[in-house]
DNA sequence: AAGTGGTCTAGACCACAGT
DNA sequence: CTGTGGTCTAGACCACTTA
């Protein structure tokens, strides 16, 4: 017997998710600079009075909001406005292998070259390298369950990391590795993509340098 | 009285939650194949009964993978295996103004330059134009809640956007312009960023160059 | 009509932080 | 110790798809 019962007077004609009202009033509390950066906001407990909805609700709501980087919730504690992270506002430098596994694939590569040069005067003048600075350079080719996906082409500041040549690239790739070694960029980071070919979009080209100063 | 209930056999010391558990297992699956692109996967219900854990824990573990792009769900039909998405593999060329709203700040943005030239020589043979080709140029400054955050210089191929010069960069940025304009970028794309200074990482300067062929 | 996912509840136990 | 967030349950109603 599904007759109303006496007492619910749930789900007005409004149609939004009780969670997303919640996002959405943190959201504005926030843009509007009720809440600053660093803040103490309410609890679930207060929320959920504030609201009139139960504790998964605002739960839900405060969870989805950590994971966009708004929140930060310390357990034990509370539930915090977050510092901006302003390290991957222009670009978001991604590690393809890590993209790969998060799509449920399997990556694997193949170093096809592996060595040592000096950096040339174009390479010099373009990142401001002092001369007779040497380059390491690697090309290395992804692929996505069996399927080549990307080339990779790296030169990177020997002086920054001096055992990049005994990397076992096919276990770890560039890009992690020097996330571990020079994790915070501090000097210049150029990357060149060229992107799928029409009708052909299955390999791409990518040329990164990267001599951190 | 928190004396041991008598039936509740509850958290086993493995301390990994039920909801990872059924996360690991959906990827798990998909990455050996046993669940292909496309496939329909089990319903919450019976996940349910293979893990013995109650709907709203499968629902949470199949909800936040389908934020990950690695299921679609349909309401009345079913949960399926997501298509990759190839296009973001390497670098997500993000828009400014939408990061410093997402982060629940003000943008604003104000054209320091804007003008027509000719295509240089080393613009020629680096993008590969045709000489003559003309080039627009803007300097564009992004503010994050009034602090200048960055820097825009951008030279952009007339031909692909020859409205470019009567767009109102303060309304719209040359990012979400050239997104509608040209949406697949079919040609080369050339990102140069200089990474915050060290101290004061208030201010990148980007260039870009976009002239997709 | 039966099945599916979307949402929500009113409880609960736990680990941890700040007294 | 109290309060917080992290997780989980066993139900429930709804909108929608599929047959």
């Amino acid at each position: 017997m599904n007759t109303m019962s006496s007492i619910t007077t749930k789900t007005p004609p409004t149609a939004e998710p009780a969670y997303l009202k919640i996002k959405n009033h943190v959201l504005s509390q926030i843009q509007n600079g009720v809440w600053q950066e660093g803040d103490l906001i309410p609890t679930e407990m207060a929320l959920c009075e504030q609201f009139q909805v139960s504790r998964m609700t605002v739960n839900r709501a405060l969870r989805e909001l950590t994971g966009d980087q708004l929140l930060v919730r310390i357990k034990g504690s509370g539930t915090y406005v977050a510092q901006p992270k302003f390290q991957s506002t222009l670009i978001e430098i991604r590690s393809i292998a890590q993209d790969i596994r998060e799509r449920g694939h399997r990556h694997t590569s193949r170093v096809l070259q592996l060595d040592t040069k000096a950096a040339s005067k174009v390479q010099l003048q373009r990142f401001g390298l002092a001369a007779g600075t040497q380059l390491f350079h690697s090309l290395i080719i992804h692929h996505d369950n069996g399927i080549p996906i990307q080339l990779e082409d790296r030169v990177v500041d020997a002086s920054i990391a001096p055992d990049y040549l005994k990397q076992d690239w096919e276990l770890m790739t560039p890009n992690e590795y020097l996330m571990r070694v020079a994790p915070l960029p501090t000097g210049d980071y150029t990357i060149e993509v060229r992107f799928p070919l029409r009708k052909s979009p299955e390999l791409w080209i990518s040329k990164q340098a990267s001599p951190v100063c």
